[in-house]
DNA sequence: CAGTGGTCTAGACCACGCC
DNA sequence: GCGTGGTCTAGACCACTGG
């Protein structure tokens, strides 16, 4: 009913799973440097190129992650932090900060950039045909881990300047918060996944083409006109979110 | 302040780029089939092994995918299927099927297997700590492809016999409301992502490893006590999650 | 500058689909 | 049985990190 009688699995796939079982038993540990591809490969007895496509696949997985000219270093345990979303449109709160803080991890909303630009997506989604915009990127740094890339889209007439506003504990809702006068909502929030970036999978420290958990969100004034469109990139093994029914 | 001034890429990088533009012009159509592996290493001058990085990028992006003897071909572009998330806790209305009907598109739910088992998570997730559990996999398939794979979790007690009473139009929760006198309620849903397993990456026609998006939730009946604990993982280019505030 | 991961070429064999 | 993608080995060079 599977597939063939359970043909041989190709061997990489089979050192994939002795190095996985080796994690799992705590051989090596979390912070650990694994022994070098070439020391690995040979103890294993295949080539280099095997050992490296077995490791490709544990580092797309997040249990390891190779560092050039510095090894490859077992990650701690996928704690993923569930961020609750909430299911009225007013309601602000940022869980994700809140459970940071009462786990005493340190993080950090920092600035990346910010510049007038134009995209059609945005446009769309702003209802905004004619008026400037600007484009503002931003990441959530965790415990020395970069976990979330956000972009954020807005007119200019509300994001100029960012930077000078900017409060690292607060991120963009924070600056928009100071400026718009009136109180913000929810339009709508959708949830997905996508293989990360180049640049996003650098920022992250993971493989590109490793899943990240894509949180896109539509935000308005009180009177309903749309001010921010949100397009946030997350790590799978750090972030998911969750809806409460019970309250 | 991102990276030394612009290394050049990789060369494989260089190529997946190429063909990207090639796809997004147009030069391939969907459905068509790429040419060989060979053909176009050498078309391009580069190694087959190269050419084959590069094409793994595009399959892991969801552009193309190679089928062992036949070739790469193009899929058709992804018009992910956006599917509402209730916000209140009683609405059990499929907004999945009611939009891929509206759309004309056929689906179809294919009960995979069923069996007697145990599971630590889905025990404490269910409360259910002497209780006889089934595990059942079922798969969603749409115009020929397997789009979402699920698990579900639940007392033998509600899902004994599911073959002899499974819809293929109404999945685990029409066996469920079926049963279970008392109506169904919410009682947590989350998103996130995941690589995919070799088993659903098989399923899915997708890469091992390729990101699929996770939606867990937990379902309890009338009383209050939980029932069914679904894991579902989605093909990321077929379904996204939303959440509509403006209700 | 030694050692590590990252890339690239070369050439071979295998498993599978299709004709 | 031919052509396709899938796997594996071999050996080389490069880019980067760290002492």
């Amino acid at each position: 009913m599977t597939a063939s009688p359970a043909a041989r699995p190709a061997l990489y796939r089979q050192v994939t799973d002795t190095l996985r079982a080796r994690l799992d038993a705590g051989t090596y540990q979390p912070g650990d440097r694994l022994p070098s591809e070439s020391i690995l490969a040979a103890e294993l007895g295949v080539h280099r190129l095997t050992m490296r496509r077995a490791l490709e696949e544990l580092a797309r997985e997040g249990l390891v992650q190779p560092r050039q000219g510095a090894g490859t270093f077992v990650l701690r345990r996928p704690a993923t932090l569930a961020v609750t979303v909430p299911l009225t449109r007013g309601e602000f709160t940022s869980s994700l900060r809140a459970q940071l803080e009462t786990q005493g991890q340190r993080y950090t909303d920092r600035l990346a950039g910010s510049e007038v630009a134009d995209d059609p997506r945005a446009r769309r989604e702003l209802r905004a045909a004619r008026t400037r915009m600007r484009r503002v990127d931003s990441f959530l740094e965790v415990d020395q881990e970069v976990w979330i890339c956000s972009t954020a889209w807005g007119p200019d007439r509300l994001l100029r300047d960012v930077a000078s506003v900017w409060r690292q504990t607060d991120g963009i809702y924070g600056v928009l918060l100071d400026r718009a006068a009136l109180p913000l909502r929810y339009v709508w929030r959708s949830f997905g996944a996508e293989p990360a970036s180049v640049e996003d999978a650098g920022r992250m420290g993971v493989k590109p083409g490793s899943p990240v958990v894509v949180r896109e969100g539509l935000t308005a004034d009180g009177e309903g006109k749309p001010v921010l469109w949100v397009r946030r990139r997350a790590r799978f093994d750090r972030v998911r979110y969750v809806l409460h029914y019970d309250s």
